[in-house]
DNA sequence: TATATTTTTTCATATATTGAAATTGATTTT
DNA sequence: AAAATCAATTTCAATATATGAAAAAATATA
């Protein structure tokens, strides 16, 4: 280690921070409120101008400026014809350049796609975020029944294809904190929420490289991942194929998990990373 | 069709807008700059306070109330110890309420009944799926004679305008892979079933930014097509306008393309995407 | 036809945004 | 080691501008 200053306290150049909070007046008020409008409006999905605005507190000509300043730069739309406002492809443009710095998502592309290919159902890359799985990306199926992940859902880790990949790949004691820190919620009658069926789960997940989520987050719905290493050996992120149980059939369950761990593989030696044996 | 109002023009409820452009006093202009900053700061992926202020003309102050606004809602993120800004993890959450809304087929509704009623020829879009192309929606002309592809079609990727199209954006190798796979078949005397004959008619595709289907899959029909990009730059779609020879001349084919050109790049561009140049 | 909604514009006013300059600590130079 | 330089943050006063109320203009509803 040449850089002895690691575990020393950051301290920042130029004139420290007073006080970093509330009643600041040096944040700008007006961005304030358009960030909540946007925020609010991305909740919604779809709203009115004067909805929004009854909904916010503020008077609908505030509203409609912020909404067509937005839009000017694409991050809101406008249909006119039912008259609702939602959020636009400039934001999610300009969102994405989140993940930019991390090359994982470029890096996934063909390998999601291929999964779609091979699997004929939806292919999703997804990383830990505290005890949930932040899905980044997607490559859909064209079948007509699909399970649906948009990038940048949330779901919490014990419940979902991914995140019990991710589990098993970690040390006894971090799962136990994580299930300390947050009661595993029961979303359906098949989700794992007692700690000896989750550490079971998980053994058995990390032999047979593979989890397997059987409706244990949306009834009738199957999920098959495996973990992505970095160069640390940390697991850092999952690839999961996901559909419907009629289509995920206990009879493919053998050769969707290869092909999943096997994408999950590649793409953890792409990264610099290495398979555990 | 029970709505005669179908063709009408849309007329919007309220006081209509007066001039809806440049220099207008209904714009927010402090959250028109920090969108501003907010595009920078996403382009250069990382940047200084003091590089940004500079860069967009601003004062350091501005831009600062600015960032750290930004940061209160998780749009922004600052490294202290490399003392740098980057774009933050709530704007990929928001920008991703974006892609949760609307599929392809209601997205490519418009431009499928812009296309037709500019044409007067049926219009569709369709998906690659494996070797042949998914017909997903379509926009019927209301000549007689009319080109008729029941959602749900499918048709082979090398005889086809919007297969033609998906293939002349994929890597040659992907193209050569679906032709080892399975061996051309030939519908008509114009079919292109060799090898060479498809992969020039591609090369040309791409360069004329449409695709031309000269009786190729049936006697007596033509077909001109484009291909429609998603965010991660993959041409998932294509729209194409379909009729009969003897009304989409070689006098129309230029108009027509242009026309389904032109199509395929605003829907491409409301999914998010990038139309190549 | 009359009334109620809804979006968009106008307008006056108070507020909040702004840049310059001061401040403070870290980094570099002497 | 001390001094000079540099960059982030804060203060402050001036004024640009964001704001809500109310009017205007159009559609929807009764």
């Amino acid at each position: 280690m040449t850089d002895g200053s690691q575990n020393a306290p950051i301290r920042a150049r130029g004139r420290p921070k007073a006080w970093d909070d509330k009643t600041d007046q040096n944040t700008i008020k007006s961005l304030d409120r358009a960030l909540d409008v946007l925020a609010r409006l991305g909740d919604l999905e779809e709203a009115t101008l004067s909805g929004l605005a009854s909904d916010l507190g503020q008077s609908p000509a505030t509203i409609y400026r912020v909404l067509t300043t937005y839009r000017a730069h694409g991050f809101t739309e406008f249909d006119p014809t039912r008259q609702v406002w939602s959020i636009g492809a400039g934001a999610f443009l300009t969102g994405a350049k989140f993940m930019r710095r991390t090359s994982m998502v470029e890096r996934a592309r063909p390998h999601l796609r291929a999964l779609m290919e091979a699997t004929e159902e939806t292919a999703n890359l997804g990383v830990a975020k505290d005890a949930d799985v932040l899905f980044l990306s997607q490559s859909e199926t064209f079948h007509a029944i699909r399970a649906f992940f948009p990038p940048g859902t949330l779901s919490p880790m014990h419940a979902s294809g991914i995140g019990k990949a991710l589990l098993a790949e970690w040390p006894q004691k971090r799962v136990e904190a994580m299930l300390a820190a947050r009661k595993p919620e029961q979303f359906t009658a098949f989700t794992l929420v007692t700690r000896d069926a989750l550490l079971d789960d998980l053994r058995e997940t990390q032999n047979r490289g593979y989890s397997f989520d059987a409706e244990e987050k949306n009834i009738g719905m199957r999920c098959i991942a495996a973990p992505v290493f970095d160069v640390y050996g940390d697991a850092v992120a999952g690839l999961s194929i996901s559909g419907p149980v009629a289509r995920i059939t206990d009879a493919r369950i053998g050769e969707i998990g290869a092909l999943v761990r096997a994408g999950a593989d590649a793409l953890t030696r792409e990264l610099g990373g290495v398979p555990p044996a």
